[in-house]
DNA sequence: AGGGTCGGTCCGGATATCCAACGCAGTAGT
DNA sequence: ACTACTGCGTTGGATATCCGGACCGACCCT
């Protein structure tokens, strides 16, 4: 690859985008934390999981306890940096409920005692983020966005407008 | 890989979770949407970047469109199901921001005018969704989770209870 | 001793990714 | 007409990653 947009949604998934990451994130929140339990649940080689564990390790994701000395053995428990990503796996799952059409196989509760249901707010003013209700500030020289809007006038601002609304 | 615990986290990313494809839904809510535009902006080889594009098309997150005929030119805008995925990225974006140590390459402004805070809550009570404040149902036969919790007794139930508090 | 568990590593083959080059259709310039 | 250029891919060959299974050391149990 070449040159891409400087951008922290590529950086995330850098640390977490790679194939199984997010499910050993998923095993964790589900309190399954040692190597063989994840990879029967998970399903993956065990040297790819080995790989993805070093790299949620040494990003701050996950840490490496030992659960007992001889024979030396660990478990991998999320930090607080890990319990941020949660969220993700919420909403990454509740879109496979809604859009790929198969019964949940896991059905959440919230401890309110509704069936769960996750919205994301605004913090500010607590309504719900929907397209379009969002702009985007660009903060470096060259990533804005570079016209080609679908059918709108060929709007006045010419190269790179540092703003844009979202949808 | 043998056999893994049904999910539909892992359903997700077997539409989104590939290596650029949520960098293509990134381009997409910016409002670029043209095959060379995303090569730019992206630095993914074209050939891939092709068939992430099928790939989400014939998923239902992106829909091609024409924008000219002679020559017949096309381009990819979000489904209703695709705009159902722009949280995702703001929450990988936040976690970046957050975790990831730079100053944010990109900045958000909600419609209400305050800097950009999402925050994931719950549709019925409305309070934000915390690990710990949510339980794990599971619905599928041999599923559920077998024992292992880090400092706890062995608990009563034996095999695979089908339910669990997440944290 | 023999068998089992746990947390990995190592190997060879299959698959996916990468990159540069090419194709093709139409447009713009001279 | 000839050349150049743009937009959107496809093709081929080198490289990287993934895969499944075997293997290993350290320990426990009988």
């Amino acid at each position: 690859m070449t040159k891409a947009r400087p951008c922290s949604i590529a950086d995330t998934l850098a640390v977490v985008g790679e194939k199984y990451s997010l499910l050993v994130l998923r095993e964790v929140f589900f309190g399954v934390r040692r190597f063989e339990s994840m990879v029967r649940n998970i399903g993956a080689p065990r040297d790819i999981l080995a790989a993805r564990l070093r790299r949620l390790v040494e990003a701050g994701v996950l840490e490496k306890v030992a659960y007992s000395d001889r024979p030396r053995r660990y478990e991998y428990r999320p930090t607080e940096a890990g319990l941020d990503l949660q969220n993700v796996l919420h909403l990454l799952r509740q879109w496979g409920d809604r859009h790929l059409a198969e019964t949940p196989p896991v059905v959440f509760e919230h401890s309110c005692g509704a069936s769960f249901d996750a919205v994301v707010t605004c913090a500010s003013c607590g309504e719900a983020i929907r397209p379009g209700s969002q702009t985007a500030h660009f903060q470096v020289e060259g990533w804005g966005l570079a016209g080609e809007r679908p059918a709108d006038a060929a709007a006045g601002a010419q190269s790179s407008p540092s703003q844009a609304v979202l949808g």
